[in-house]
DNA sequence: ACAGGCCATGTATAAATATTCTCTTTTCGG
DNA sequence: CCGAAAAGAGAATATTTATACATGGCCTGT
């Protein structure tokens, strides 16, 4: 699954130095994921990843730059992720495919919503904060909305 | 010449979408600077520049890593990582760049402050849990003292 | 069951980027 | 002021990345 595929791939740039999508190949294949160079690109370019910096290595999207589609994002994230919601007290719990709560937490955190304070994404589930519970109500309910329009 | 030419180019890159090298050197060429593709590919890395992201264009430099003793460190780890702070009753989130969150989140750890009890790190969020609200307020004032010296 | 669309992906290749090697210029320690 | 060493940059080339095109697998509506 290609999903699968790039929340591997996100964590694995996370772990450590990946300076070439032939170098990311041979990572992957050692994880059980047999792809060629072309699918990577496209790949990276949807998972938003950068390359550069001293050390000219991937990385994940600089927070600045999503901004303007970063709703879009958002709304396809939820969309193809977000599986339940679940408020309690002014935290909302979120749940998501196995390996998924990356992709889904970084478009949630891109989209910078007001009712949203943080994120911390594990593999399958997502705490979100909201300032308080009038907020966290109004989170869930922009979120029911986006995953069901 | 160097340094000048490097300062234009952060400010074009700004100004305008720049997907490759040869696009950069016909725009600096038009500002009086002709240097070939090797040089922009020096300067580029010179100037941490990265590029990628859903439209494939040269970004500005994301932050790098640092280190040192406890009390230095965090004071350190917050001026570069450290992004947004915010309170929810004795909850305090901080928000880092993108894979910072563990690196901030051990200089806090470290620090042994007295109104930290503990910390979660996800990759750019911080849940850091105080032991009263009139702590989680302390430590709010403290880390933006931190921040901005 | 079948035709028509999508996707996801591979293959081959074009395009972009990094690097090696070389030369020139600048800087610095006597 | 001299010579060595470092810095800056170009040309050529190696490496890396993006893309045009092709294929097969699924859906969906008929």
């Amino acid at each position: 699954m290609k999903v699968r595929r790039q929340s591997i791939i996100v964590e694995t740039i996370q772990r450590q130095r990946v300076r070439s999508q032939e170098q990311l190949r041979r990572l992957l294949r050692a994880a059980g994921f047999d792809v060629t160079q072309a699918t990577l690109s496209r790949d990276i370019r949807e998972l938003g990843l950068v390359k550069g910096g001293a050390d000219r290595a991937y990385q994940p999207p600089a927070p600045t730059a999503a901004n303007g589609n970063a709703a879009a994002l958002l709304n396809r994230a939820v969309a193809e992720y977000l599986t339940r919601v679940a408020r309690v007290q002014q935290f909302v719990i979120l749940r998501t495919g196995p390996g998924q709560a990356p992709l889904l937490g970084v478009a949630l955190d891109g989209a910078r919503l007001p009712e949203l304070v943080g994120t911390i994404a594990g593999d399958d589930t997502i705490l979100a904060v909201a300032p308080d519970v009038r907020r966290a109500r109004a989170l869930v309910k922009r979120l029911e909305r986006l995953s069901r329009p």
